[in-house]
DNA sequence: TCCGGCTATGTTATCGATCACATTGCGCAG
DNA sequence: CTGCGCAATGTGATCGATAACATAGCCGGA
């Protein structure tokens, strides 16, 4: 077996080169030893700051890089009461949006030494709540979440978990911490006065069932809202398959749509992926977009902007909220390590309608 | 402050309610002498299976749930030495093919109740380098990589961990442990063989520079290959932009391809991203697809199947690759559990073309 | 009656690093 | 020459859970 194989090679000496023993079997005792010095000294040559002299710092690393010995995080957690984790939540990992904003969590998080643990509750409730109890487990040192929408026991384990806590990509009613998001509901409005001002009267609005996708439900109100505002109906609502919203739903979702309101002179979607895919489907049976049917998305995802006719659409900065949401949970850290007090704060994300050629 | 109010409320006994202390203030101790029993017994009331009276073990978990108390895994971890850890790397984690697999993956891992950590190497060996050591002294159970090329200090990091590795979305030549994946070169020869069935003579390769992504390399090397073996021509090669590869190369990729060889009649991309790209712009150029210029992509993504028209590609099942691939490390873990011999293997992913619309 | 064997529970040591405090040795001012 | 102060290093306790072993109490058969 390769692995049995490479410890009996790891235990052997090799001439001319530096082998590593096996990780686990070499402790800080071992190198400890090996150096001549106490497990302290090791600890402190490793950390840059402690003070230890020249000569024995460069004994101990060069033996450490002998050995090849790897730190055990375990033990430095136990010790430290620090577990370098942070906690993050996202409906969706398959969402570039989201992952977009993890990409952005992970470079602030990365940068301040912090490893993320990554969970996808796949916009269940109940599933965020496993998650989280699972994740309070390892004792992360700040939790990130997607969305103001949390069951009860979420709450509860969240209230005595006495961490950090973020929300994103929402503005939440009773926030439970900091939050970095925008508004999804004036987000919804904007795009209905953009089609409204282009002439748009017969507008409807495609959305997704399920009802933890709070995004898309304030979007449909942000929709309703601004129609009534408007004086053109609001009700011209379809609701195709469940979260997450994929591509596949645009064909679906533009025949209901066209059944129910045949004249129907514009579509918003909850997501570009679903606009992507009525526009595509107006393409594939002969409707003319923009000229009989404006379509519209949110997210600016990618496909978006390079699709023919490009999508107009919502766009917001989603590694910016990422980055900012980690400088948040950094800022609560800190000044927590500095004992001081810190009143959660919100950050308001812009977002703007970008003109494309389907409205 | 939200958190020091949480703190204070978790001190107070509510009347009616059970009321959670702060997380990590409690500990088993705590919980054993409220119940009037060891810790040890705490602890064996937690388990499914230790002996423990019936009376006890709901006592116990009366108090658990009042208290709130919530295990703590890193001392878990240091006593049973075993992490509950797996490590995995991808190159991009806003890549649906890559996210699939994680999803399949971590389906598998969350039912025998490990929890992944999951890592992003931005298509980078020395971050992946980077990544593995990080995550090495979290102890990770077992480490699933994508591909296999690796930096010579990630063999030898990989080496002396002396734990279960599978690749995957490759088949490397020298193997590291278990593998899940499939020819990316055969793949790229699959496609040319296709186009050339349908009459395609002209045929030109779009791809990525990245020299790390050796999965869009060996599609270029299959699609030389095969060329060659057809007697076409096997040079037209367009590298554009860096991995990942996204639809917005397309553009750029097909304008270069054009100026170099006027007459191409159909175009490989190394993705559908990059393919969708190509036939978006070719749209609007009014160059028709497929009567002009055939295009083929893979990945099987979703906007191959929902664009108008539908894109050619080459189609595996990346859920699958990860459900496998956790598979096969829980079988090793399994195999070392009890301390039997498990040569690791290579599972084979099959793949196929999918003849869309646009070849 | 006694003891083997079982169940339920307790006791002690342990995992590997780090913290707080103790100690050594040396240079230098008084 | 003495002793202060600093730099470099060592010592012992500690974090929270669990493995391994020990023990108490009970039942039933010889």
């Amino acid at each position: 077996m390769a692995s049995r194989a490479g410890r009996n090679k790891a235990a052997m000496s090799q001439p001319g080169g530096s082998d590593a023993s096996q990780i686990g079997a070499v402790t800080m005792q071992t190198v400890a030893r090996m150096a001549g010095v106490s497990a302290m000294t090791v600890s402190r040559a490793l950390k840059s700051d402690a003070s230890v002299s020249q000569e024995t710092r460069e004994r101990v690393l060069e033996i450490v890089r002998q050995v090849g010995y790897v730190p055990d995080a375990t033990a430095r957690v136990f010790a430290t009461r620090r577990s370098g984790f942070i906690a993050a939540l996202v409906p969706s990992l398959n969402n570039s949006n989201f992952s977009d904003t993890v990409h952005g969590m992970s470079e602030a998080f990365d940068a301040a030494g912090l490893q993320m643990l990554l969970g996808d509750t796949e916009y269940s409730l109940s599933r965020e709540e496993d998650l989280i109890r699972a994740f309070l487990q390892r004792r992360p040192e700040a939790i990130v979440l997607t969305g103001g929408a949390h069951s009860e026991g979420t709450r509860k384990l969240l209230r005595s978990a006495d961490i950090p806590i973020v929300e994103t990509w929402d503005l939440p009613k009773e926030p439970l911490g900091d939050v970095v998001g925008f508004s999804n509901e004036e987000a919804g409005a904007a795009i209905v006065r953009h089609l409204h001002a282009r002439g748009r009267r017969r507008i409807g609005f495609v959305g997704g069932k399920s009802s933890f996708d709070t995004r898309g439900s304030q979007r449909r109100a942000g929709f309703k809202k601004a129609a009534r505002a408007l004086g053109i109906p609001g009700d011209r609502v379809v609701l195709a398959g469940h979260s997450p919203v994929s591509m596949t739903q645009g064909p679906e979702a533009l025949a209901a749509m066209l059944a129910r309101w045949p004249d129907v002179d514009a579509i918003v979607c909850v997501s570009d992926l679903s606009a992507f895919g009525a526009l595509a489907e107006c393409q594939r049976r002969g409707i003319a977009v923009p000229e009989r049917i404006a379509i519209a998305g949110f997210g600016d995802f990618e496909v978006a902007r390079c699709c023919h006719p490009r999508l107009t659409t919502v766009a917001f900065d989603c590694a910016g909220i990422g980055r900012k949401a980690a400088e948040a949970a950094l800022a609560a850290l800190e000044a927590r390590a500095r004992n001081e007090i810190r009143a959660p704060a919100t950050v308001r994300i812009p977002f703007r309608v970008v003109a494309g050629e389907t409205a």
